[in-house]
DNA sequence: GTAATCCCTCTAGCGACTAGAGGTTCAAGA
DNA sequence: TCTTGAACCTCTAGTCGCTAGAGGGATTAC
């Protein structure tokens, strides 16, 4: 009836450690444990970690899923917040795409501006490493 | 005619525990100091901090950092090696631009799916956070 | 009964910084 | 020359989301 910490794991690829950790930080519930202190999981438990899965897959931090656990447990609270976090995580992820993009604009321009040149000296990717100013794209530092 | 690390912070854009970081990891070589123990760097000091900036910005790690400048110190050699670095990073944005689409994709249909119901109970984005079903997508755990 | 596999806790490490404590040096103005 | 305030020094510890390993106990299938 109950699961085991490595069946848990085996169902929702979450690696045991890491179930362990989500856990330690209270994401997790402390589960029941067998007369051998080992945890034993229930069903809630077990969608419980789908949930944090798939939303560590789609890239929210730990806390946003804290405050998405915590409105599950108020039922009749409104939603607003739950919209809140996930525009937030889109505009974000939208943010990085358009970051990364213009990386890659640069990267081809560095990878493909070695032609002919065969030592270090006359290299233009190095040169292209190098500067900055060559790059017409403002690529700043917040997050890569 | 040298730098104070402050002034290396100023031009460059990186900020000083940083500097000294990079110093302790062996990006920067360590500079002279003045009688009183503080660092004082010569131009090519700032140029090669430069580089590694750039280099930072566009994605990659401080091994292949240290690849790349290791190759400088050699002017001899052939450059294949940095063509090949820049090649990867290049891959590895794709990758990365790939994926961050899928998930926007996704996060959008959830941030959109909370039309008019107003308490959580009833909440189509709690739901869609939890329930990967849902997803058309496969977004897998490799990098985000 | 025994062996293989699982599970337990605890600590430390990853990358690339960032923050803070507690103290010293420098540079400019009076 | 003295003083003030900003900049500098070293060192330790914290960030995030895990992951690895040591050293041991529990469970399960045969």
């Amino acid at each position: 009836m109950d699961f085991s910490i490595g069946e848990m794991s085996k169902r929702t690829g979450v690696k045991v450690p890491t179930i362990r950790y989500y856990e330690k930080e209270g994401l997790l519930n402390a589960p029941m444990r067998s007369r051998g202190n080992q945890r034993r999981y229930r069903p809630a438990d077990l969608e419980r970690l789908g949930f944090i899965r798939h939303c560590r897959e789609l890239g929210l931090p730990m806390t946003a899923i804290r405050d998405l656990i915590e409105l599950g447990q108020h039922p009749d609270k409104p939603c607003r917040q739950a919209d809140r976090i996930a525009a937030d995580q889109l505009k974000a992820v939208r943010r990085r795409i358009a970051h990364l993009t213009r990386l890659e604009a640069e990267l081809k321009r560095i990878a493909t501006s070695c032609k002919g040149s065969h030592t270090v000296t006359e290299c233009n990717v190095l040169k292209a490493f190098g500067d900055h100013g060559l790059c017409q794209s403002g690529h700043s530092a917040e997050d890569a």
